[in-house]
DNA sequence: CTGTTAGCGCATTCAT
DNA sequence: ATGAATGCGCTAACAG
C-alpha cells in the first residue's frame, strides 16, 4: 500500500503539501495540485482511513447494539438499522455492530475503546442498566425507545401511549364497545420493556375513559401462540368485535383464529396492528393499521446522536414520533372478504 | 482520555512495560504488573483501538455492503446479518455496515481506505459488477450467495437448484401432479439474481424428469402480489395442488389466495415454503417448509472471510448449505384446519 | 504557496 | 525483567 510519503516522493513536493492537497485547508497552487493528482493515481493512493482518524482524534464511527435475536426478531428490526446506517452514511459516519449479549464490563470496553464515538441503544428497558453505566461514563449515547428517567439523553421514541390510545378511539368511533388490546410478550411486560408497558397504559386509560371493559393479553412473538390467545381471548369474551396489536410476529396467527370462529374483517370484526408500512405490506388481508415509523425513528437516533457529538453543549432532544391511521383495508382485495 | 504514557508514569514504569504488560508478550515481574494494574485502574484506562489497530497494521473490522432496502427486506437478511455480526465477534472481529447504493468509486475507497480488513457481499447477481471492482483490486472478499464464476472467491450459498428439485420430488412422492413454482420478482429475475435463475432451474428440471407440466411465475415481494399472481394462477390452471416458493413476503397472499378458492391445506392442497424457522414461525396455518439456514450463512461468510484474512494463501472454499425439509404443518393447530 | 517538525497512542526492536 | 527509540500513516501548528 503506498503511503502518503510515497505520494509526495513522487510528487516531488512535502508530505504536508499531499495532506493539504488532499483536505484543501490551504491554498495549493494549480501545477503542484497537478503533480500531485497524477501520483496519487499512478500509485492508486488511497488514504489510510485509521491513521488518519487517529491524528483527528476521532474514529466517525457510531456503535450499535445490535438486539438479541432470540426475543423480537421482526422487520421493523431491520428498518431501524437500516434508517440508522443511511442517516449516518449521509452525515459521513459509519455504522459497527456489536452484539447484544455484553455485560457492564464488556460494554464500558466497547465505549471506551475509542473505537466508536457514540451509541445507539435499541430495546431499551424502563430501567436499562446500560444506560447506568454509560451516563456513569459520562459516554456519548442516544436511545430508540427510553428508560423511565431519560432526562438527560436524547432519544426517539414512538409515543406508545397516544398510539393504543388513538386506536381505541378511533375504534370507539366507529361503534366498538368491547375492544381488546394484545400486548407483547409475557415476559418483556414484566421485565419492564417500554413499549408493553406504555401501549397498554395508553390502551387502559382509554377504555377507562369511555367506560368500556378491559381486556388485554400478553402474547409471545409467534404465530401459534398469537393463535391460541386469540383463541382464548374470543371464548373467553364472544362479544369482543376489534382487537389492537403491535405485536408483528404473531398478527398472522392472531387473524387465522379470528378467521376460524367465523368472524369477517372489516364486516363484523376489526383489527388494528401498529406496525410499519413495509411489514403491513406482507400481510393479507391488508389490516387497518397505525404506520409504526421505524426507519425514521433509527435515523433520527443517528441524526440525535451525531448532534450531541459535534456540539458538545447541545442539550438532549426528546423526539416522540406519532403513529399514523393507516386505512388499508380500503384497497385491494381484502374487500372481496 | 488518560493514555499508556499516562500509565507509566503513575505506574513508575516505561511505556514499553506498560504495553508488554497489557499484551502479555514478555514476562513481567509480579510486581510491576501489580503496579500497572493499579495505576490502570485508578486512572479508568482504556486501550485506543485506533492506535492500538494502527499500530497493529490491522483494524479487525470487516465491512458489509447493507442490501437495498427497496427490494428484498426480509427476515432472512436480519438473519444473516446476525449471523455473521455474532461469528464476527467470536472472532474478535467487528462488522461496519455500508448501505448498498455504491458506486465503482465508493467501493474501491471503501476497500483501500484500510478502515476494513476485507468485505462481506449479499444480494449477489449473476455477473455482479462488485466482484470485478473487488477482484481487480485483490481486495479480500467473500459472498454470500455467488456469481456465475465465482473460482477464486469463498462463498457460503445455499443449494438453489437442490432445494426447489427436492421440493418437487416431495410433492410427486406425495401424489401431486400439478406443481406450480412463483419465483422472486419479475426484475430480480431479469436482472440475474442468482437465486431466482437457480431455484427455478431446480424446478423447471425436476418437473421436465417427472413429466409434468411447468407453471412458474414471477411474483413481487408483496402479499398483494401474491395474492393477485395466486388468484391468476388458480384461474389458469384449476388443478394445481401444490405451490412452491422462496417468497417470503409473498406467502401471505397467496395462502389467502388459496384459501378464498375453497382449497384446504393439507387436505386438497400443498405449500412447501423455503424460508428460514425464525420466519416460519410467524405464518399460520405453520406451513410445511423447507427450512434457509440464513443465520448459519451469515455465520460461514464471516468464518470464510477471516480464513481468507488470517491465512494469506488459503484456497477459496465454496460452501453449499441444503434446505431440509421440515414438516411443520404436523404439529400446531394447522391440522384443525 | 511550501517545507519542517512534532504529535495522535500504541507496538516492537534493540539495547541493557 | 526493563527502558529508549523508532515507526504505523496522517494532521496541523510553526516557520519560511
Amino acid at each position: 500500500m503506498p503511503t502518503m510519503q510515497d505520494v509526495a516522493k513522487k510528487a516531488g513536493v512535502s508530505l504536508s503539501t499531499v495532506s493539504h492537497a488532499l483536505s484543501g485547508k490551504r491554498p495549493i497552487s494549480e501545477e503542484t495540485r497537478q503533480r500531485i493528482q497524477q501520483a496519487i493515481e499512478e500509485l492508486n493512493y488511497h488514504p489510510n482511513e485509521l491513521a488518519r482518524r487517529l491524528a483527528n482524534q476521532q474514529s466517525r464511527i457510531i456503535g450499535m447494539i445490535f438486539p438479541r435475536l432470540a426475543n423480537n426478531l421482526t422487520v421493523m428490526q431491520l428498518e431501524f438499522v437500516m434508517g440508522a446506517i443511511e442517516a449516518a452514511d449521509q452525515h459521513g459516519y459509519s455504522l459497527l455492530f456489536s452484539p447484544s449479549p455484553m455485560d457492564d464490563n464488556d460494554l464500558t470496553n466497547f465505549a471506551r475503546g475509542g473505537l466508536v464515538q457514540g451509541l445507539i441503544l435499541m430495546e431499551i428497558r424502563l430501567d436499562d442498566p446500560r444506560c447506568e453505566v454509560l451516563s456513569k461514563q459520562g459516554f456519548p449515547y442516544v436511545m430508540i425507545g427510553r428508560t423511565s428517567n431519560p432526562d438527560g439523553i436524547s432519544y426517539a421514541d414512538l409515543d406508545f401511549v397516544h398510539a393504543t390510545s388513538s386506536a381505541v378511539s378511533y375504534l370507539v368511533e366507529n361503534g366498538h364497545q368491547k375492544i381488546a388490546y394484545i400486548d407483547y410478550a409475557p415476559f418483556l411486560v414484566e421485565s419492564g420493556y417500554g413499549p408493553a408497558i406504555r401501549s397498554l397504559e395508553g390502551y387502559r386509560q382509554t377504555v377507562n375513559k369511555y367506560e368500556l371493559p378491559e381486556i388485554s393479553l400478553a402474547c409471545n412473538p409467534t404465530s401459534l401462540a398469537g393463535y391460541e390467545v386469540v383463541k382464548k381471548l374470543l371464548y373467553d369474551h364472544p362479544d369482543v368485535t376489534a382487537i389492537i396489536t403491535l405485536n408483528d410476529n404473531a398478527i398472522a396467527g392472531m387473524y387465522q383464529a379470528t378467521q376460524e370462529a367465523g368472524l369477517h374483517i372489516p364486516d363484523n370484526f376489526s383489527y388494528i396492528a401498529i406496525i410499519s408500512s413495509r411489514r403491513a405490506e406482507m400481510f393479507m388481508p391488508t389490516l387497518t393499521t397505525m404506520d409504526f415509523p421505524a426507519n425514521e425513528m433509527g435515523q433520527a437516533g443517528v441524526e440525535l446522536l451525531i448532534q450531541r457529538l459535534e456540539n458538545e453543549d447541545a442539550r438532549p432532544i426528546h423526539k416522540l414520533f406519532e403513529a399514523k391511521l393507516t386505512m388499508r383495508q380500503s384497497s385491494g382485495p381484502a374487500s372481496k372478504l
